[in-house]
DNA sequence: CTTATTATTTAGTTTCATCTAAATATTTGT
DNA sequence: ACAAATATTTAGATGAAACTAAATAATAAG
C-alpha cells in the first residue's frame, strides 16, 4: 500500500459519508487537488486490488477491505494529532500537515503503543472521533451550529473545517471545544448568529457557524 | 528532497567516515541493497543538486550541504529511536525499521520539540551520538572490544552492528550499554575473548567482540 | 605489458503517479 | 428529445527510481 493509495482511500471514505454513498471522479479530484484523469487511473488500480468497487461513469465506493484500510489510516492520523498536541504542545492549527505524513508510517505496533501512551484517547484535537483498532468509528449526535434553533443550548464538540486560518480565528475569539454555547438570535439576511458563549455575547457569521459542531444539551 | 535521496546521503555519509574518504559506486550499492547502475543515476542527480562531488570512475564525497543534510536525517533517526525506547518502551532491537521511516518526516519544528520532550538526549539506544541541530557530531574515543588489550577495563558504550539478532544476543547474555568489562584473556586461535562483566566471567567470540564498542577506563 | 577481472557507466525498459489533450459518455435546459 | 454543458475516460507523455544487459574504464595478475 503506497502513500498515494492510502490518501485516495482516505479521501473516498470522507467523501462517501462512511462508505454509504458512491463518490464521483471529479469529487475525488477536487478533494485531492489532482486531475480527474489521474483519479481514473488510481481508481482502476484500487479496484483491481479489491479495495473499492468501480464501474465506468458510475463513481466508486469502498469495499470492506477498503473501508478498513481507510479507517486504519484515519486512526493513525488522529492518534498522531493527539500526540503532537498533548505531548509536544503543538497548537491544534499546526498538527494537520505533520499528521498527514505520520499517518503513513507502517507499524501497527507503533500506533498501538502510542495509543496506550496517550491513554487511549477517543477524540482528536479537532473533536473528530478516533476509530478503534478494529475499525469502529463512534458516531455522535453532533450538529452544525447553523442547524440549531434559537434558545437551544449546546456544547462545542468539534470543528468541520480544520484549516489553520479557521482554528486561529477560534483561538483569537476564545472559542474552544467544550465551551457552552446558546443561540440568542439568527439574522435572516446573512444567516449570521448572535450567541452567548461562556458568559459573553458575540456575533458570528454564517461561515463560522457552519463549521462548528455542537452537541445539543436539553433544558 | 525525496526519501530516496535522503537515504543515499545517509549511506554515503556512513561509508565515507564522516565525509573524509571518497565512496565507490559499488560500496553504495552494497550498503543500500541496490544495483550499481541505479547508484550512478542517483549520484548524478545529487551531484547536479550540489549535494556531492562526483567524477566518473572516481567515487563521490559529500559537499557541505550534503553533509549537513545527511546529519539532519541521522539526527532525526536517532532522536526517534530514543523516543521509541524511552516513551513507547520498544526494545533496542525493534526500533531501527520504524526509525527508518520516521526519519523522513519533514518538520524541523517537530524534531526540535521531540528533542526537548526527551530532555535533549546525547546518544541513541545503540550508543550512537545524536548530531546537534547545527550538525555537529560528538566523536568519542570509543574502541572495539577486539582492540583492547588483556587486563584493560572498559565501559560498554555502543554497538557497531545494530541488527535485531545481535542485540537480542546481548539481551539474552545480559550485556548492556554502561556495563563494565575487563579483558581477562584472548585466544590466539580464533580471536575469542574471556571477559569479566559485572562480577561474572564469560567467553565471547571474536564476531561478538568486534561489534561492541568500549570506552577504556584508566586504572 | 598484455590479458583477465572487476568496477563503473550507458542504453534501454519498467512501474508508479502524475499530467495534457482529445474523445466519449452523461446530464441538463429549453 | 436534442443541443449544450459537464463529467469521465482514453491515449500518450513526463519524471522518479528502480532494473537488466551491454559497453567501457580501471585495476590486478601473469
Amino acid at each position: 500500500m503506497t502513500h498515494s493509495e492510502e490518501n485516495y482511500l482516505k479521501a473516498i471514505f470522507h467523501l462517501g459519508k462512511m462508505g454509504a454513498e458512491s463518490v464521483s471522479t471529479n469529487a475525488i479530484a477536487d478533494e485531492m487537488d489532482t486531475k480527474p484523469s489521474s483519479v481514473t487511473d488510481m481508481v482502476k488500480k484500487l479496484s483491481e486490488k479489491g479495495l473499492l468497487h468501480y464501474k465506468k461513469y458510475q463513481g466508486v465506493h469502498l469495499t470492506g477491505t477498503g473501508t478498513r484500510t481507510a479507517l486504519s489510516v484515519i486512526r493513525k492520523h488522529r492518534i498522531w494529532e493527539v500526540f503532537l498536541v498533548e505531548k509536544l504542545s503543538f497548537s491544534w492549527d499546526e498538527v494537520h500537515e505533520i499528521a498527514e505524513q505520520l499517518e503513513h508510517i507502517k507499524s501497527e505496533e507503533l500506533i498501538d503503543r502510542l495509543d496506550a501512551h496517550l491513554g487511549f484517547p477517543k477524540y482528536d484535537p479537532h473533536g473528530d472521533p478516533i476509530p478503534s483498532r478494529e475499525g469502529k468509528l463512534k458516531l455522535s449526535d453532533k450538529r452544525l451550529l447553523t442547524e440549531a434553533a434559537i434558545n437551544e443550548k449546546g456544547i462545542c464538540v468539534a470543528v468541520k473545517d480544520s484549516s489553520a486560518s479557521f482554528l486561529k480565528f477560534l483561538d483569537k475569539n476564545k472559542i474552544a471545544l467544550g465551551d457552552h454555547i446558546m443561540i440568542l438570535d439568527k439574522e435572516e439576511f446573512d444567516g449570521s448568529l448572535e450567541i452567548q458563549i461562556k458568559q459573553r455575547k458575540m456575533h458570528i457569521s454564517n461561515e463560522i457557524a457552519s463549521n462548528l459542531y455542537v452537541k445539543i444539551v436539553e433544558g
